[in-house]
Formats: structure tokens, sequence, C-alpha cells
DNA sequence: GTCACCGTTCTCCGGACCAGAACACTTATT
DNA sequence: AATAAGTGTTCTGGTCCGGAGAACGGTGAC
């Protein structure tokens, strides 16, 4: 469903936002060059972001301030699955000490809720907030394979099938193949997708009426997850904990 | 340093996300007649903000969506302070069993970084992202107390003093006296200034040239916390973690 | 001293935002 | 089953505001 009568100011204000975001701080000239837009234009729009703190002034760059961790964390925070998972997605950590994660879907991405590092944890790049395509990680898989076909066409419609590595699911045929699986096992893998030498093991958590609300996992590096533990104690416990998450919120 | 000239469109766009964060989902007639726009304004800024991923709409009801969470966890991902304090904030939290925290300045607030539970940790409303006024808090206290006097007298100026509690710091008279004190010190105390029988101390970080980049803090009931250990083994503990960090900071 | 660059300010016109009315739909009431 | 009152959404035209471009003030290089 697309916006019918866009607000055109404000996309440029976010389109500076975005901007802002990845090229980190900098300057009125080049974010206006970047954007195709006047310097006076780009000048009062970060100066409006910035009395109401989405925008800081840094000597003569900006950057983007921490009112989008205030509006965020807030958003974060009143979300069921995250107060619930929250504790166990800690414990999960701690037992195993490895990185444990919880995902949840949004407008056909994955977006990373939190992350809980073991005491072993590999230190991947992912942090909370952090979007990427449902596809290409176990999280992803072990929520796409809990809805509806039609909904996971119509993301494979607006966000394709990127192939991240060589790996990586390229087609639509091969998805659904996986997607079989991961519903016959109730458990998601990533053998070395998304990146060589980490393996995944996601689970899905499902509400009583059996909707997806996201999912969680463990990922740890291939030499310490022999093949028996991909397939017989992570899968438990990873398992475990997405099904107390799912008895605490169905109550 | 205020805009001069505001771009009014975006400012609607912002108003919009506040009163939708602070009301929680809401509908198009609600949210119009809340902030005297027209509905059809409402809609298109609404439908705007959902393109990009800032706004969802669920059912009938709009409400924010994580992409702040990834803005937001973007910049604070790429701030020194939080990528040095976190793994301290995190023993802090352990080794004490308590809730430690990591609070920076912004716009002359306290913006909380993060928030790491001990296994007896209280529970506290925080989370990251929240904003707090500088002098309810002992972390604030903690980096009022390492700016300069002018940089203070302009933030009393334009946020005020309020009073939290019948405890909280009321004048600037009194806030100065208290500065010294944690100056002298050391460290920062919040003797149930913010929570009644809730007692924090607090410890900045400073950079090799003296300014401050923030404070870490353990928060605990006062039940477990007696008068020597908020004098003795507890200020060792916070110092040594704001020492490590500053450490790790300056190379 | 000069130049080249920055961020900021100013003005004025074209175009975009938005009030208000109409529409499609759901739900409650009679 | 007809009505009414609520919702979100669409449409249009007039008005007001966003922004191009030029000018300004400051800073640093050479």
């Amino acid at each position: 469903m697309d916006a019918k009568h866009p607000v055109r100011t404000t996309e440029k204000t976010l389109a500076l936002v975005e901007e802002l975001m990845q090229k980190g701080p900098c300057g009125v000239t080049e974010l206006a060059s970047d954007l195709d837009m006047g310097k006076s234009a780009v000048h009062n729009h970060l100066t409006t972001l910035q009395k109401h703190g989405y925008v800081l002034k840094d000597g003569d760059d900006y950057r983007v301030g921490l009112k989008f961790l205030e509006v965020g964390g807030h958003s974060r925070k009143s979300m069921e699955v995250y107060q619930v998972a929250e504790p166990e997605v800690k414990s999960l950590a701690a037992d195993t000490g490895e990185l444990a994660n919880l995902l949840v879907e949004e407008q056909g991405m994955g977006v990373y809720l939190m992350r809980a590092k073991g005491d072993d944890a590999v230190d991947l790049d992912t942090y909370a907030g952090l979007r990427t395509n449902l596809h290409t990680t176990a999280l992803g898989k072990a929520i796409l394979a809990n809805l509806p076909e039609s909904r996971v066409d119509e993301i494979i419609e607006r966000h394709g099938l990127e192939q991240k590595t060589p790996k990586s699911i390229g087609t639509r045929q091969e998805l659904f193949q996986v997607l079989e699986a991961v519903r016959e096992r109730g458990y998601a893998i990533d053998d070395g997708e998304r990146l060589e030498g980490l393996r995944c093991l996601a689970a899905p958590i499902k509400s009583s009426s059996g909707e997806v609300l996201g999912a969680i996992s463990v990922s740890a590096p291939a030499s310490r997850v022999s093949d028996e533990d991909l397939h017989g104690s992570l899968p438990e416990r990873v398992l475990s904990a997405a099904n107390v998450v799912e008895l605490n919120i169905n109550y």
C-alpha cells in the first residue's frame, strides 16, 4: 500500500536523515550535492531537525542525534514480544555462551530487536534496529516458514531474493523447499550462508492462534558447533527458549 | 541556536510522531483533533512515514515503526563511548548483581545509551534512548560536575530545574554545591531523589583532554546498599569501571 | 592580500500542503 | 433492513510556504 499523496517535504527530510546516517557526520554542502538540493534547503531541514533533537551539530558538521533512539527504544519497549522474550534471549546467550538474537518482521524485512552475548560469543556487526532480508538468515527463514504463502510471495515481490553470498537462496522454488523443511523440523538453519564459518539456528515464536510473532536464534562459529550439535542439543535449547516465550505471551 | 527558517511541514511530521509515540497506536481522526490538523493532512503524513518504515498500519490504527530503532541504533553504535563502555557496563552489572547504566549528554539532556541487569537487578522503567533531566540523577550530576560552569548555566536556562520529587535539587545554588562535592569525591550519589528507596552511584567518563564523555552508574535498592557500601566498596567498583573505559578510549 | 571554501541569511516566485467536502466501508441502533 | 454515526481514504483548488540562487560573514591555505 503506497502513499497516494506523499508529503514531498517530509520525504526530503527523511532522505536527509538516511544520507546522514550512511555517510556519518558531514557538512551542508556535501549533503546538498549528494541529494541534489540547494544549500539553503538542506540547512533549513537540518536546523529544523536539530531543534527537535533528531540531528546535532558537531563543529561544522551535522550528525544524527539520539532522539531516534528515544523513539525507537520506546517503540521496542512497548512490543509485547520484546518484553517477554528479552530475558529468555539473555539466558539463552548465557547458557550457550554464544550470541543469541531476537528478530521480528516488519514490512517484509527482518528487524533485530536485540542481541545478547554469552561469554564466548562471536562479535557480528548486527545491532538492535538493523534490517536484513528475511531469506538470508536462519531467523528470517523461521519467520517466513510460518507466514501464509501469499504473504511470502508479496515479500519476494517487494524485496526480491538478493544473494548475499554464493550459498544464498536465489529462487522462489528453492526458498519454498527450504521453508517446507523448516516447518517439518520446527527450526531453521543457516550453515555459512550469511557469513563463511558461521552457523545459526533459529526457532519461531508463535501466538496461540498460530501467527508468527518473531524468532529467536543462536549464532556460533562452525568450529564450536558439531553436526550433532546442529541437529541435537542446540535445537533443543533454542526451541525450548522459544517455547517459554510462547507460553508467557499466551499466559 | 534555533532554526531561523524552520520547515513547518517537517515539524508537523515530527509532532505527529511524538504524539503517536506518547499515545500509542491510534487512528487518523484522533490524531487530527489532538494536533489541530485536518484528517487529510494527517493521513498524507502518516502514509508518507509508512512508505519509509517510520510508521506502520495495524488494522485501522497507526503506530511508530522500528525504522527509528534502526537509525537510533546506528547512531549509538557509531559512538566511541558506547563501543568502549558497553562491555564494562555489562561486567559491572554482572559483578554487582545490580542495574548498571550508561548515560551521555545531548543538547542539555541526559540520554541513556544502555542498561545492563545483574542477577538481582531492580527493574526500573529506564530504557535505551530515554531522556532525563541531568540534575535529577546521579549519572547526570556526574556529567554536570565536569562541564564548564557556563555550560551548566546554559542547561539550567534551557531546561530549568524541575523537581521530580521533594528531595530533588531545586535551585542553582544548591546544584552548584552538590556539583562541587561531586568533583571532590570523584563520583555522584542519588539517595532516593529520583525514586524513594533507590540508591544510585555514578562516575564520569573523561577524555584525556578532560572533556566529559558520559557517565556510568549502578542503581540498587537501599535495602541492599549500606552506608558503608555507598562510600566504600561501591564507588571503588564504579570508578574502576569508568577508569577502564577512559583508558581504552585514550588508548 | 588573495582566493577558495565553508555555513548561514535573505528574497521572491512556483508549486506543494492541506481544509473541507465527498466517498466507501464498518458497526450500532432502531 | 434501513438508518445513522463513526471510521479511514480520496479529491480538488486556493493559499501559503519551501527552496533556488545570490549575497554575506568567517576561516584557513598559500
